[in-house]
DNA sequence: GTAGGGTTAG
């Protein structure tokens, strides 16, 4: 009789397996079999020696199951077994929850239970780990009820199983409970409870734990360290660190993470220099650190380092370094990530990964690549969108991202409060009045979104910069929190360009109060005086400006353009400008630093 | 002549 998973048979487990007549090769050449061509090449010798129904070679064969690809072919062999045992069975679903997803698993657990092979202490484990990867309690709890059912809810490796997938899902108490009623505790146990408090933020209780373990290793340590880490405790975490008797790359990596996230990268390079084993994850935690902080630079540069020691980049190493680049505008360098991502093999249809491709491109001013990245993407989200629609803006085609931003929704993916402010701006830059002031309404209405002070600054600007002053300042007025600086520097700006004084006299002063040491209010204001011919005002105003110390500091940009040889002659691409005369000061890389005077760019 | 398992860092 055949029987196979997953078709389920009713079959009854009475008659013992075959009894192994395997000559010892067989099991050692399976050991070392690590492809698929070899795992099929071994069954063949299986097959020809008529051992297809030995439980033992085949879940030896089953269990070498490492990727979600082998696992049809794991299955179809699985299924030519006419009575698997617990222990064949066990290797399967190892291979499910690994590699399939949680209900696939369970569907072979239920195969299981029909063909009358009863699950042991080896079955639940990695279905709760399963469970706990995906945060799925409640049939957790139905695991951890069938483990009771079978008796063996008290195994070591069960309970611990039970342990982390409470701690998991922020139920510490729970986690207790089980700890308590094993019998048997060694220190993966202890961990996973240390690490169940940390997961639910209680650092008093998972130190406890810690402190009163009877054993401990370098996980257990790492757990804690990480634990104070995580939660911003990192002087706590620097303390156990260096009592920490062998440290490894973890150990380094965690710390070095823990200061990257709270804002010290001095502390983080320091000790990235001390780490004497580097891998990915470390060169990683410091890089998207200095990202982060707002040091592109410095993560350039050590991406650069990291590939001179030849140390193997991976997606969220690149993902950083792609948003380094876009936040510097160095479109050599996007051009370099660009052909390196597809020279090595990165998988450029994750969404992630295109994403960070397709923002780093706009940010550089490559808008065909970025169009083109963006256009091919198998699965476009919200990200993916608003760096495009970003894009759009940034290179003043504002209807373009009206248009896209409506694509955006009618492809089923809701707007947040990010979008909306992408994509007022878009209007503000464009002119787009009544459009600005319909998605305003949109996104207050028909998605429920309170409008931040961000999006009341974009409006501000919107109608301020044509000419409704009254209607801007109205809006500031009905805000139901206090409008920051940004908000009020639109309007003063906009009362400028539409010569506003009254308004502009009101604005300026609460500005005078929120940003006292901010020259550029008083320029602005002075500016406004000086329009309506107001001279003894801006007098006045100046010597004020004088009176507090303050000196307009001449505003800068960067700007990048490509120099490259076209039939003898150097031709320049303008990627990023702002108005301004334009004086070079000097030239860093291939960056020209450039400080904006008054007038406008006139040939470079 | 029998096997198979759990915890830490983006």
């Amino acid at each position: 009789m055949r029987r196979g998973f997953p078709l389920s048979s009713s079959a009854v487990q009475h008659l013992t397996s075959p009894v192994s007549t395997a000559s010892p090769p067989l099991a050692t050449l399976l050991k070392s079999c690590k492809t698929l061509r070899c795992l099929e090449q071994v069954h063949v010798l299986i097959i020809r020696k008529g051992l297809v129904q030995d439980n033992y070679l085949i879940s030896r064969l089953v269990s070498l199951c490492n990727s979600p690809s082998i696992l049809p072919y794991v299955t179809s062999v699985f299924n030519r077994v006419s009575y698997p045992n617990a222990c064949l069975w066990n290797s399967l679903l190892k291979g499910y929850c690994g590699h399939s997803t949680l209900s696939d698993s369970l569907s072979v657990l239920s195969a299981m239970r029909v063909s009358g092979a009863a699950p042991d202490e080896y079955t639940f484990p990695p279905l709760i780990k399963c469970c706990s990867d995906e945060l799925a309690i409640r049939i957790g709890v139905g695991i951890h009820g069938l483990s009771i059912k079978f008796g063996v809810e008290s195994d070591v490796f069960v309970g611990s199983s039970l342990i982390d997938l409470y701690g998991k899902c922020k139920l510490p108490e729970h986690a207790q409970t089980v700890f308590d009623e094993m019998s048997v505790r060694n220190v993966v146990s202890w961990t996973a409870l240390v690490v169940a408090f940390v997961n639910s933020g209680d650092l008093g209780n998972a130190r406890r734990v810690f402190d009163i373990m009877p054993k401990r290793n370098r996980v257990s340590w790492n757990a804690m360290i990480s634990g104070y880490a995580k939660l911003g405790e990192l002087s706590s975490a620097r303390k156990l660190f260096d009592e920490m008797p062998l440290k490894n790359v973890i150990s380094y990596t965690v710390m070095i993470d823990g200061y990257a996230k709270s804002g010290d990268m001095v502390s983080a390079r320091y000790l990235f220099e001390q780490c004497p084993d580097k891998d990915t994850v470390t060169w990683s935690a410091l890089i998207s650190g200095y990202v982060q902080n707002g040091l592109p630079e410095e993560a350039v540069k050590f991406f650069l380092e990291m590939e001179r020691c030849s140390a193997k980049a991976d997606e969220f190493i690149m993902v950083s370094v792609m948003s380094a680049c876009a936040e510097l505008g160095r479109l050599d360098l996007a051009k370099w990530i660009d052909s390196y991502m597809s020279r090595s093999s990165f998988d450029l249809c994750r969404v992630h990964v295109a994403a960070a491709l397709v923002h780093m491109n706009v940010k550089c001013g490559n808008m065909e690549r970025a169009s083109y990245l963006f256009n091919n993407m198998t699965k476009r989200d919200l990200v993916s969108y608003c760096s495009m629609i970003q894009g759009l803006n940034i290179h003043g085609q504002g209807v373009g991202a009206v248009k896209l931003f409506y694509n955006m929704i009618s492809e089923g993916i809701t707007p947040d409060v990010v979008a909306f402010t992408v994509i007022l701006t878009a209007c503000s830059r464009s002119a787009l009045v009544e459009e600005g002031c319909r998605l305003f309404d949109m996104m207050r209405n028909q998605y429920s979104i309170t409008a931040l002070p961000d999006h009341y600054a974009c409006m501000v600007d919107l109608l301020g910069r044509f000419g409704h002053i009254e209607a801007a300042h109205d809006l500031l007025k009905s805000m139901p929190v206090e409008p920051h600086a940004g908000a009020w520097g639109a309007l003063l700006g906009a009362c400028w360009l539409h010569c506003h004084t009254e308004v502009a006299e009101v604005v300026a002063n609460r500005l005078f109060e929120l940003e006292p040491l901010n020259a550029g209010n008083f320029v602005l204001l002075s500016n406004v005086y000086a329009a309506a011919s107001r001279w003894f005002d801006v007098t006045v105003l100046r010597n004020q400006m004088v009176d507090r110390g303050l000196r307009k500091i001449p505003g800068r940009s960067w700007i990048y353009f490509e120099a490259a040889k076209v039939d003898g002659s150097t031709k320049m691409e303008l990627i990023y400008i702002h108005v301004g005369r334009v004086h070079v000061e000097g030239r860093l890389g291939n960056s020209w630093f450039l400080e904006a005077g008054l007038g406008h760019i006139g040939n470079i």
